[in-house]
DNA sequence: CCATTATTTAGCATTGACGCTAATTAGCGT
DNA sequence: ACGCTAATTAGCGTCAATGCTAAATAATGG
């Protein structure tokens, strides 16, 4: 899985996940929503399909991509193990 | 705050703030815990420190880095909400 | 098979990240 | 002030990421 946190460093590819959190999406429809071109917008999702944290499925001439809520879940846990709290601290 | 997920993008400042974890450390100390030149640990720590991820504290000659807990725990909540489940799917 | 729509791949330019060595700043002891 | 140690800033390569337009692939309908 070839660095899920490489895949979170960009505004665009964040937003959408956070777009696909709320159901899948067609690539097209996920790519109008950005000012940027449709095969700049592929790339982002090669991006994250390759962070494993979204999956494509096609259906007809489009192709619909959803979150991989497993992964999403793996990367977040790697999150809370790097900044979560442990009972070490106690300031601002 | 200059882009906390940039800050997160590299291993090396992913583990510095794992070790950091542990309680402050000097950047010496700290720099000698990786395989890449004192200058180069120096820029990673400066990434960190506008991220607002870590804290310097100037003791003597020595500079000691330390966890910014209510940034980190910030960061994490960003992650939650974007990555977090929301009762909307089942699956793999 | 040709046209059309949806999406990706190819190719190219620009910008930013990373890492090095050399030089600079900062503090302390003599 | 001088020298020593700790750390950062300056300057410079190199490589990867980003974004574009143009071309290719995939699926469907006539």
């Amino acid at each position: 899985m070839p660095d899920v946190f490489q895949a979170l460093a960009h505004p665009v590819r964040r937003e959408v996940l956070r777009r696909l959190r709320a159901g899948p999406q067609s690539a097209g429809d996920l790519a109008s929503a950005f000012p940027v071109s449709g095969p700049t917008m592929s790339r982002h999702f090669a991006t994250l399909k390759e962070a494993g944290l979204i999956r494509a499925e096609r259906s007809g001439t489009t192709i619909r991509y959803r979150l991989n809520v497993s992964v999403a879940d793996e990367a977040l846990a790697m999150v809370m193990a790097l900044l979560g709290r442990t009972d070490n601290d106690k300031e601002t």
